[in-house]
DNA sequence: AACAAAGCCAACCGCATTCGA
DNA sequence: GTCGAATGCGGTTGGCTTTGT
């Protein structure tokens, strides 16, 4: 599972760490701390590098680290972040507390990368199931929301927050699936939309695929997640904060905004 | 039982960024 | 402003473990 044990031109250990080196780097740190990587190594009477102390400290050794299987809700907790961040996984690990980067960049490739795919694939074959309905039920909806039937921009805000801008219902879940924005007028403050009013619409069995897969693409399946990702964004960003999701919305068509678009926010 | 393939994860490597002289 | 050292980050590797044949 680890690397064999060698030594470099220098004279420095590679490979796996032993017991009585994690012990010796422990104490140290205990001790007085990591004050600087590039001398602990001597200080501390290990031969090893300072980048290798460092990745020993930061993802095994640290006190706060959670040693074991990844829970559900963890799973899921990464997966909507890496929706959002995506491969940033120091920007991810933040919001995990007591996972280093490194672990969940593991859990990523091994497990989770497969399931993303596999979660965009259902969503996708349910936004086919849509666009295949009949016109009569089309055209129902459309006299049920007249706004939409006018070609207004429309977006969500309340509990559910997020502010596509699109001028159909259909546009409008293709944009949800997807997870994209529509275009148009996406700098502009978001319009409010009663989603209790999008229920009572969409009663019809095959739109009720659809809400649900609203539902999980915004937030995890479960409740114990929506509390998690509640919990981990609460300190820095109110998910029901109408201006800052029109930040985000206003960004999110530029990748490299984006971040600082979610720096700003903060 | 033996072997191969796939899964898993700790650790390494190289590059980018930050910091101090 | 420049340069070198230190640090941080993300991608990749290598080898042990598990599973399938």
């Amino acid at each position: 599972m680890v690397k064999t044990l060698g030594l470099d031109k220098n004279g420095i250990r590679k490979g796996a760490w032993s017991d009585e080196e994690d012990e010796k780097l422990r104490a140290y740190i205990h001790r007085y701390g990591h004050w600087n990587w590039s001398l602990l190594p001597k200080f501390a009477g290990l031969s090893r590098s300072g980048k290798s102390c460092r990745l020993r400290w930061v993802n095994y050794l640290r006190p706060d680290m959670k040693h074991g299987n990844f829970t559900k809700e963890e799973d899921d907790l990464i997966l909507h972040l890496h929706s959002m961040f995506g491969n940033k996984w120091s920007a991810i690990a933040s919001k995990l507390p007591g996972r280093s980067d490194n672990e969940i960049k593991n859990r990523w490739n091994t497990h989770l990368k497969k399931r993303a795919k596999d979660d965009r694939n259902v969503q996708q074959s349910n936004y086919h199931a849509v666009a295949m309905q009949p016109k009569d039920q089309a055209n129902q909806i459309k006299s049920i929301v007249p706004e939409v039937q006018n070609g207004e921009k429309m977006s969500l805000t309340g509990t559910s927050s997020v502010s596509p801008s699109c001028s159909t219902l259909t546009e409008l879940s293709s944009c949800w699936l997807s997870g994209a924005d529509c275009g148009g007028s996406s700098n502009a403050a978001p319009q409010t939309f009663d989603y209790q009013l999008l229920e009572d619409i969409w009663t019809e069995p095959f739109l009720e695929d659809i809400t649900s897969s609203v539902d999980s693409m915004l937030f995890p399946s479960n409740a114990v997640g929506h509390d998690l990702i509640a919990q981990s964004f609460s300190k820095d960003m109110m998910l029901d904060d109408e201006f800052s999701w029109w930040m985000l919305n206003s960004c999110v068509e530029d990748n490299n905004e984006f971040m600082s678009c979610w720096d700003c926010i903060h």
